[in-house]
DNA sequence: GCCAACGTTGGC
DNA sequence: GCCAACGTTGGC
């Protein structure tokens, strides 16, 4: 199986990288965009993620890894919407800021940028191998 | 706190 | 099936 990499975003005020390591894992809940669904539809086991702190901090703060694949959200009603398992796996010496992702040009094509609403996204290895550069990792 | 982007809902 | 209205996300 091809290794894949991710980010997810996620507001500090809701579940924050301090919280996310404290836990051997934890189910990625509350995702209610058809988008971003399918894409952890299609993470696997071993797949790393970027863990992106959105509207405080706005940085990628460390990495995780899928340990579950997609499975029923606890917390949807509707039952349309799934979750992934993830374990923290390592932080970053440096935070990598948006502003820093904003200004380097290899960088620009991330849905991050173009696509600001989405909390799910996959990343191409040179995006994920420049980041963990950026961030001392 | 504002607002742009964009997803969803519901009337027709 | 279209589109206006509305709600949400997230950067500033």
């Amino acid at each position: 199986m091809i290794q894949k990499y991710w980010l997810l975003k996620s507001e500090p005020s809701t579940w924050s990288w301090e919280e996310q390591l404290q836990v051997s894992s934890e189910p990625w809940t509350g995702v209610r965009n058809y988008q971003a669904r399918n894409f952890m539809k299609e993470m696997n086991v071993g797949d790393l993620a970027f863990f992106y702190h959105s509207n405080i901090g706005k940085e990628i703060v460390g990495i995780v890894k899928i340990v579950a694949p997609y499975h029923p959200d606890d917390t949807d009603d509707s039952g349309k919407f799934g979750c992934v398992d993830v374990a923290p796996v390592s932080s970053f010496k440096t935070p990598v800021t948006l502003n820093q992702i904003k200004k380097t040009p290899a960088l620009q094509d991330m849905a991050l940028l173009r696509q600001s609403r989405l909390s799910v996204m996959p990343l191409t290895k040179e995006e994920w191998d420049l980041i963990c550069k950026m961030g001392e990792y």
